[in-house]
DNA sequence: AACGGTTGCGGGAACGTTTGCAAAATAACT
DNA sequence: AGTTATTTTGCAAACGTTCCCGCAACCGTT
């Protein structure tokens, strides 16, 4: 039950518990090597740990940086999470996880229980683009940067990082109609979701760059999860208006809808070409495979640790910075093959 | 940068840090109701934030859980996670999550540096059923309980809970023969996971039942993940063994599994049934949808998190428990419906 | 008017560590 | 040997809480 202490090696060997925590430091200018290579051995005879909430109270921070995510079912998360944290660890920094469950008061009780733990920092993947705005801003005001991730912040003095939406959507898109799809259907993510907005605006450009028309009856709410994904679905085949293509704001909503479309027999891709943005693991693992946009997890978690970090390291020459990264468009079994240069 | 500390709100007030203290803990008993209500005020009003760091210095403990899993890929731990996290932080307890990445000394590592942060106990599920176990002995004798979930874990004096994986894959492979598979290939789970014997048993015991050869060289290494399932169900494939049914450790590598069967055009679950244990909300969204037996993720966590607690709050009438979940199986397209009761 | 009981509050030590400053011990010069 | 540098050590304060202990003020009882 009780713990070691530097009290408990400085008595044991008749020194300061100064010299101690000296030598643990590995403070070779103020300490001999002998009374450190004493001191070290017998806090490793005796099983010494040091008491990092002792530390943290002293030295006025936690060596601890925050990450709030809004679910944790996608792996995409998951794979982010384990990036930051190999790379916050090897700067010495703990992490603490908090998940928002895409709901706007949980995300603030999220961000006062890390204020309470007195974090240094907070990767933050926003659950609303502007619902908590103010909230951030005092958080930002006490002195613990923020750095947000994946989705769009409207107006806000912190770094941002995340995917060139519009440009991933642009090609994938166009893909679709270069494979000769016609008549996509968009499923649109949340209006809260800053992503939404460029993902649907994508979508639209590429119309207009090949003269298609815009029906708004095919854009249609396709949520986040598969089950939101499914219904949305199954209402657009309702309406009886012919379609080729899916293209999916996000990986689960299209793989609800695509349950869908194989439990009524389109297949896939000769019937209905399917893909979307946001593609993780999942999508190799589905059949067929699903083309998607991945987003470049690990160097954006990277880089949000690495703005965060500098942010941390010299708080006076900070200035927001935003890192758009591009997405990678992996092609797979769910859209059809592109016509061969020849065939052109 | 600055925190408001109970000291300012004294001073604010012209009264003792003593009586904030008592007054924001609301100690009814000992602070007048006036001076509760006007320190309750002025504190929102300052913006206090009590800090953490310090309540635990002082109070020689935590409030903290940590929590270590193997991966962070599979759904299931996340949900775990979230469940958990919702138990605990109702009674006060934040969490603090570890990764092992599958590796022991990643594993060790995830344990000193939760000793480091004084966690008061300790949710785990290991990588390997024996590697570190003097470690655990080590942790649990310096009074940090720890609750071993999912993975068996061999020989200890802590709790443990996990599926029951004999009878759940009894039951799978029952459903198997029952629906007229005879040549059943196994997946088998990695040696140093124990419930892969566990489940290795539960099919051979089930052959023995039915009277059908036990033929190890339909028992293959399939790993955990999706390439090691792929690369095990090649290999099997290249055997030229009649087959027309798979049954594996977990859904990762069976997945892994249909893709190569897909690839090659096997019809499922026409020429091969194909069922996992360990399934998660991925079963559904994959096509055909897999049949598998479900870890009881959420009573899971609950138990676990409950046997931690009731450790924790009574640690002198602790007796080690181990708890066994019933899995819930379910048949989904994967398999071939069972005969009616009529045609049997 | 003196007493015991309650109520509300303040003083101060403690939790384990770091760190500025001063003191002691050692080394390096005259 | 005496002085000055230099290295090595110890003292004590601080971080923000909690909580034991004691003191005062008030209450009701004899």
């Amino acid at each position: 039950m009780k713990y070691v202490t530097i009290i408990d090696i400085a008595r044991e060997l008749g020194i300061s518990k100064s010299t101690v925590s000296r030598a643990l430091a590995g403070d070779a200018q103020n300490v001999k090597p002998e009374t450190m290579k004493l001191v070290c051995e017998t806090a490793r005879r005796m099983g010494y740990q040091r008491n990092e909430t002792a530390v943290n109270l002293r030295r006025q921070l936690s060596k601890t940086i925050g990450i709030v995510i809004p679910e944790a079912i996608t792996s995409f998360f998951m794979n982010f999470i384990q990036c930051a944290q190999r790379d916050l660890r090897a700067q010495g920094y703990r992490t603490i996880i908090a998940v928002s469950n895409e709901d706007i008061v949980q995300e603030r009780e999220c961000l006062q229980m890390l204020e309470q733990c007195r974090v240094d920092g907070i990767l933050m993947c926003v659950c609303h683009s502007e619902a908590n705005s103010k909230m951030f801003r005092n958080v930002m005001s006490r002195g613990i940067p923020i750095v947000f991730f994946d989705r769009h912040v409207r107006d806000t003095a912190a770094s941002q990082v995340h995917l060139d939406d519009v440009t991933a959507s642009v090609f994938m898109v166009e893909k679709l109609i270069r494979s000769g799809c016609r008549y996509i259907v968009h499923l649109l993510g949340p209006a809260h979701i800053g992503n939404a907005a460029d993902r649907l605006h994508g979508y639209r450009e590429v119309l207009e760059k090949f003269n298609l028309p815009y029906n708004p009856q095919y854009v249609v709410e396709g949520g986040l999860s598969a089950e939101e994904g499914a219904r949305a679905m199954e209402r657009f085949i309702q309406t009886g208006l012919h379609f080729d293509a899916v293209f999916g704001f996000t990986e689960t909503a299209v793989l609800g809808a695509k349950s869908v479309l194989q439990r009524m027999h389109f297949r896939i891709p000769e019937d209905v070409s399917l893909c979307c943005m946001s593609g993780t693991a999942l999508c190799t693992l589905v059949h067929p495979t699903l083309s998607a946009a991945h987003q470049p997890t690990e160097e954006m978690a990277h880089t949000a640790t690495r703005l965060l970090l500098e942010q941390l390291a010299h708080p006076d020459q900070f200035k927001p910075q935003t890192v758009v990264l591009p997405g990678e468009v992996m092609l797979r079994e769910s859209t059809k093959p592109l016509p061969t240069l020849e065939t052109v």
